[in-house]
RNA sequence: CGGGGCAUAGCGCAGCUGGUAGCGCGCGCCGUUUGGGACGGCGAGGUCGUCGGUUCAAAUCCGGCUGCCCCGACCA
């Protein structure tokens, strides 16, 4: 917590999201580069974020398990693809207990391959599909650059992985869960992410489909937000996951995986935060109310700490939840340092709001005076949570206008660079290679997002090649 | 791995024409304050990243090492 005023997100976007991670006290520096320390406040938001995943991926039938963090190195071999695009990022360790191993172990960097070893022997009829499986863990990924949750060499996440008799199922199961992400970022995080297939290029190592779901940052830079893969037979094959089926031919699984990770954690400072700090989804928020007492003599601070306790008590009582901040602060900056960290709602109660039965309310996604109202008391639960609804909907709304007014619509090359110099989501037919999506990259620094599930249908002609084309795509410059 | 910086109090920095360390914020105590980032007084806190060299004397000059940050190529 500083006094000093936060750098603004139009002045240095990129230093306003590390203040921002550390002022709201989401996360500290750790000893080990590229890692940090996710603090208490940083990792209850984390929590908010796993239990609206937790809960959805039991309602879609699958159970949480958990595999062993070092993987021998041979399994990351056997899926060709796979350890090509995974090597140049492994963890490694040689040595246990003072003696070189025979078999390296990595620490794994995603657990495919372990888990379809486990998938092998656990699976030998058709009786035994589908397998649907979730772990909560913690990866290494031995990154270049890093910045606080969009990219640390270890970072938390869940990864699921699953098992199915057929193609179709397989496909259903990657986009049920492409829906769940997509519903968890749009409705519990206010991000209104778009949902698409990768392009080659950015398919996940190993996969026969890789489809994300990218939210526009508030600097207009895309950011993955979570992944689905379909897998194929890919892992089925390398791994030898097979099944009898009811005509007693021995046949591959279908697999899936997909991943949600703590990058999250960053996806609502970038889509939300503002000049003032973090503004946290109500849905989300570790404390959605928190309530400043204000008081000059003891005989006032009785009074207004027992009107205090007794809201409190109630909005408790209503699944709210509240803090009370008794630090030995000045008013003034207790509302500074609450929205630095985004609470939705702060109570101001002093000794004319407890003469009069009432309460300051002041909504964080609505700055100063406009944002500010009175209350009675009378109710407030149902009055808090009306306007926590209010908050969570103004801000899905807030960011949906954002992002829908930097999409733009391109039919040449010169278009695109346009869009991606000012910042934006350019969106265009695309026809083009491989290597012609990489020319891209490497000329102006965007790169294919996505083709968006949502198509316009008919054909057109691409922007980059002037050859016919099936799809349009989404092309932007990405964390 | 290529390019550029930086390492001095918890954080941010100054001191670098050599003489044994200081400022702001923060922290502790006391008092006055408290409806939009309060103020005064007193106080605690540092083997100056590390190893070596020069010197009567090194935070300061020289060399090696290590670590971190920023910009590129790779990525949830």
């Amino acid at each position: 917590m500083s006094s000093q005023a936060l750098t603004s997100p139009r002045e240095d976007f990129s230093e306003w999201y590390n203040e921002i991670v550390y002022r709201a006290d989401l996360a500290a520096a750790s000893p080990v580069r590229g890692c940090v320390i996710i603090k208490p406040y940083g990792y209850e938001l984390w929590e908010g974020i796993k239990g609206a995943l937790d809960r959805r991926f039991k309602a879609t039938g699958h159970q949480n398990a958990y595999f062993p963090l070092l993987i021998p190195m041979s399994f990351l071999q056997r899926e060709a693809e796979h350890v090509e695009g995974f090597s140049p990022e492994l963890a490694v360790v040689t040595i246990g207990g003072g003696k070189e191993l025979e078999e390296p172990y990595v620490i794994r960097p995603t657990s495919e391959t372990i888990i379809g070893d486990a998938f092998k022997k656990w699976i030998q009829s058709y009786r035994d599909l589908p397998l649907l499986m979730n772990q909560w863990a913690n990866v290494v990924r031995w990154e270049m650059r890093t910045r606080p949750f969009l990219r640390t060499m270890e970072f938390l996440w869940q990864e699921g992985h699953t098992a199915h008799a057929t193609h179709d199922e397989a496909e259903a199961e990657t986009m049920q869960m492409l829906d769940v992400y997509a519903d968890v970022a749009i409705n519990e995080a206010a991000i209104p992410v778009i949902k698409g297939l990768k392009s080659n290029k950015e398919r996940f190592a190993g996969a026969l489909r890789t489809f994300s779901i990218e939210g526009m940052m508030g600097d207009k830079k895309a950011l993955q937000c979570g992944t689905s893969h379909n897998l194929g037979q890919n892992f089925a094959k390398a791994f030898e996951i097979q099944f009898v089926d009811e005509n007693n031919q021995r046949q591959f699984c279908w697999t899936t995986s997909w991943g949600m990770s703590t990058r999250m954690v960053g996806a609502v400072v970038m889509a939300h935060g503002d000049e003032k700090g973090l503004r946290l989804p109500p849905r989300l928020a570790p404390y959605q109310v928190v309530i400043v007492p204000i008081f000059k003599t003891d005989d006032d601070r009785g009074v207004v700490m027992e009107n205090v306790e007794r809201l409190k008590r109630e909005l408790v009582a209503h699944d709210i939840r509240v803090h009370v901040d008794t630090r030995d602060y000045q008013p003034g900056f207790k509302f500074n340092d609450w929205e630095m960290r985004g609470v939705p709602v702060r109570l101001e109660l002093g000794p004319r709001d407890v003469a009069n039965n009432a309460v300051v309310a002041a909504r964080r996604d609505k700055p100063g005076k406009e944002g500010k109202r009175v209350l009675t008391q009378d109710n407030i639960s149902a009055s808090i949570r009306d306007l926590l609804i209010e908050i969570q909907a103004n801000m899905l709304q807030q960011a949906t206008e954002f992002r829908d007014a930097n999409i733009f619509d391109v039919k040449s090359y010169d278009e695109l660079k346009g869009v991606v110099e000012q910042g934006g989501f350019a969106r265009g037919w695309w026809a083009g290679t491989d290597d012609e999506e990489l020319a891209i990259k490497a000329e102006i620094g965007a790169t294919h997002r996505c083709y968006p599930l949502d198509q316009p249908g008919g054909t057109g002609t691409c922007f980059y090649t002037g050859r016919p084309a099936e799809r349009v795509a989404i092309f932007a410059k990405a964390y």
